[in-house]
DNA sequence: TTGCAATACTACAAAGTAGTATTTAATGTA
DNA sequence: TACATTAAATACTACTTTGTAGTATTGCAA
């Protein structure tokens, strides 16, 4: 399972892509993330991240209509790949496990 | 929050020591998640992100009884301290938020 | 041809990982 | 009882991957 392991801000703008749903493309992932994290994302880290996440295989891109009301590069469009979705269902599953194995007494210190 | 983020594999360190609960010690902790998670964990890796966790503040140590069976050096335990268990509380909340935020259709691709 | 909205590039910092060395102490043996 | 051997653990060092910031470039419309 190695091969589905996603660092903490990969599975972060993972999850974004898939909550954008058709519309996430690198400004708008990292309006979204600030949004709903409270926290700073610079667009660099995003579009890093972004390349890196396709070039595993959790994510694929394709350009959208040059449309834009007012000048602008075209976008890119993230979706989450198949091998995304496993990652991030591998992902949560083993969090969960170990949250669930903590002891009661633990949770209320 | 910036200052409660955990890491990937700091956090799955963090909810081991929860859940070995008094007996978290170095090579404890490693045998625990390579147990749980079918996962190699090197020991240098464990140090190194055991005292980085410390550094931070998200873990306690102190030194156990030197009384093993047969030779070795004495254990050195950790828990978790209260900015440890806001940690985990907070980056649990915080993936769970945006899980809950996942179109539905997207979980069954 | 100017300005905006977006992506691309480059360099650096932090987290994650591996491998090896060192320390501590019990035990066997002369 | 001294001492070599061995086990169990932590400490150190160097390297890779992930995370972050800053700046440059591209494409398009007015």
């Amino acid at each position: 399972m190695e091969h589905l392991r996603l660092g903490e801000f990969e599975e972060i703008v993972l999850l974004t892509v898939g909550i954008l749903d058709g519309n996430a493309y690198g400004v708008a992932i990292k309006d979204e993330i600030e949004a709903r994290l409270k926290r700073e994302v610079s667009i660099g880290a995003m579009q890093t991240t972004l390349r890196r996440l396709e070039k595993k295989g959790f994510l694929e891109s394709q350009h959208g209509d040059t449309q834009p009301n007012r000048g602008g590069r075209p976008k890119l469009y993230f979706r989450i790949s198949s091998a995304g979705m496993q990652a991030i269902h591998y992902t949560r599953q083993t969090r969960n496990d170990l949250w669930n194995a903590l002891p009661q007494w633990v949770l209320n210190t």
